[in-house]
DNA sequence: ACTCTATATTTGTATACACAAGTAATGTAT
DNA sequence: ATACATTACTTGTGTATACAAATATAGAGT
């Protein structure tokens, strides 16, 4: 008999604490989200860049002088919502990219990085520093350790 | 002389791990993010939320039935950068809060939460195993220490 | 060749966000 | 009392995002 009723109450306590350890781990990945966006806007902004533009300049190296086209960018990308043409369009207006009507596959199109586009990459490279500084409040280590774990959430 | 160039080879491929690994941390947050994002938002769509419509009704069921002005809304928020005036509007227009200029300092509003606001808050409450459920890749344990990290993270 | 489906990108639209400028009430110093 | 600064919230504007619908090309079956 007590053994039930101990029972119920382990379970109750065990599921309380589970559904709170969840609950802040959620509340601490979207104030996270949050503090990583302020610290890494304002750097790309310095570059008159966006962090999706950016890392669809990066995605464009990988391959340089190769192009890539629209699907595999956004395959590639971290924000997979977003609207690639419009960023593409906005690369293109810098003058960061080109693109073509791909001749073998009439329907993809073929983005290519600049020189231009190339130098202002490396630009932001000698930068980079700057930004991983803001990530120095975990030591080595511990950024492996985080990356693995978010590695294994996202399953 | 060897010591010398030994150490600053290692001093060299120490930077690049360095480097690389919060190069990775970083990638792993703003991937994490949206992954996050993902998984939250079709959630709290369901319910006829919006994430931060969510939050400023949890936020305003901590000091319930008492008021609570603008300016704590916003320092309470996860995402402290997104306009509260017109989240709140949102909520007063599905008739979750109620808005009252503050007699004691008349520049300042206060927000109540309403019956239905309650109800509504409940409603979602009884949901919520279903969204920690997808967090549930990692267990107890780690989620508590990827918790602990992040705040670390943040300083 | 003709239709049907699938793929690849574009466009439309409503909503959300970031940043700056604006308004209104209060506090403070002369 | 009056002018100036500060606080608390609001509004305007351009940009970004989400989702759905549209276009245009390619491939597959008849």
């Amino acid at each position: 008999m007590w053994h039930v009723y101990t029972m119920r109450i382990e379970d109750e306590i065990q599921q309380k604490d589970f559904k709170d350890d969840y609950r802040r781990l959620l509340v601490n990945l979207l104030f996270t989200n949050n503090w990583v966006n302020q610290q890494v806007m304002p750097f790309f902004r310095a570059h008159g860049l966006t962090l999706q533009q950016h890392n669809v300049l990066s995605i464009l190296r990988g391959q340089h002088p190769e192009p890539v086209c629209f699907g595999d960018i956004q395959c590639r990308m971290a924000d997979r919502s977003s609207n690639v043409t419009r960023l593409i369009d906005k690369l293109i207006e810098k003058g960061y990219a080109t693109r073509d009507i791909c001749q073998a596959n009439r329907r993809m199109i073929e983005v290519r990085l600049t020189e231009k586009g190339l130098q202002k990459l490396e630009e932001v490279d000698e930068d980079m520093p700057a930004l991983y500084q803001r990530f120095h409040n975990l030591s080595h280590e511990e950024a492996v350790l985080v990356s693995n774990m978010l590695d294994k959430l996202r399953g």
